[in-house]
DNA sequence: ATGGTATTACGAAATTTATCGTAAATTGAC
DNA sequence: GTCAATTTACGATAAATTTCGTAATACCAT
């Protein structure tokens, strides 16, 4: 049985994930393109972190054309799960209702978010 | 104006200032006690990392007694939103609905707290 | 085929973080 | 006052992250 470890994504390699996940397939020119668009940063430099990821195994890569086409390895639910409980636990001493009160009072969020939150405050409620 | 950088606290970091937030003032070796419960790390790791918080500006200290007595010099609310927001952005795409809709669903939540955060969604429902 | 362009590979440097050993300073007990 | 114990100061090291320059490689147009 082969211990899973969990690789921490570093904040740049978030930024990546973020693309990945939101495009699907990418090749590391339209990586760059859409990371330039928020950052400064050299192409090699967002090679570089891509092909660290691949050594990480957080991207897997189709690598039998001349442009390597990446695509996300890992999910954003379980990304974003484990980061989630990091932060309760290492920002909020683990307190969740303090995360969701937080997050509520700094968002303005529409009527229909706030009802879909209410359901599934019910739901839970009933069990 | 100064132009007030905000300073974001490392790992490390959020563990020391978490127990400051608590205990409102401690010195180095109370705060490592209390890290020494849950990590392994040499007494003066926790000093020089105290030392560097102080320097960065995130702690305060009295250091008119032998032992320097420590205290937060960032509020527990602010660094909580400063990071959160940070993940609602790097993490979840800036959909805070889905955070809140994560954390709730990894979370056993209690019964008032649940009617806490309802409390708190009809508040904003009527604004 | 060859030359130009885009891409990847590689390595190195700079920065940040975490860790700890040792020296210096301070305090309290005697 | 002196000594022992505790604490702080300082510097060094190691590891991780970020950055980029240069070289090598592959592809395409001609």
């Amino acid at each position: 049985m082969p211990s899973i470890k969990y690789i921490k994504p570093t904040e740049s390699e978030l930024e990546i994930l973020q693309i990945l996940w939101q495009k699907g397939t990418a090749s590391v020119r339209e990586v760059h393109e859409e990371l330039a668009k928020t950052k400064e940063a050299g192409y090699t430099t967002t090679l570089k972190l891509m092909q660290i990821m691949h050594e990480k195994g957080l991207v897997k890569r189709d690598d039998s054309i001349k442009t390597h086409i990446y695509q996300p390895a890992v999910s954003r639910e379980k990304t974003q799960k484990h980061l989630l409980s990091k932060m309760i636990t290492n920002v909020f001493g683990g307190d969740t209702t303090q995360l969701v009160i937080q997050a509520l009072g700094n968002h303005k969020a529409s009527a229909e978010e706030l009802e879909e939150i209410q359901k599934m405050i019910e739901n839970l409620k009933n069990q």
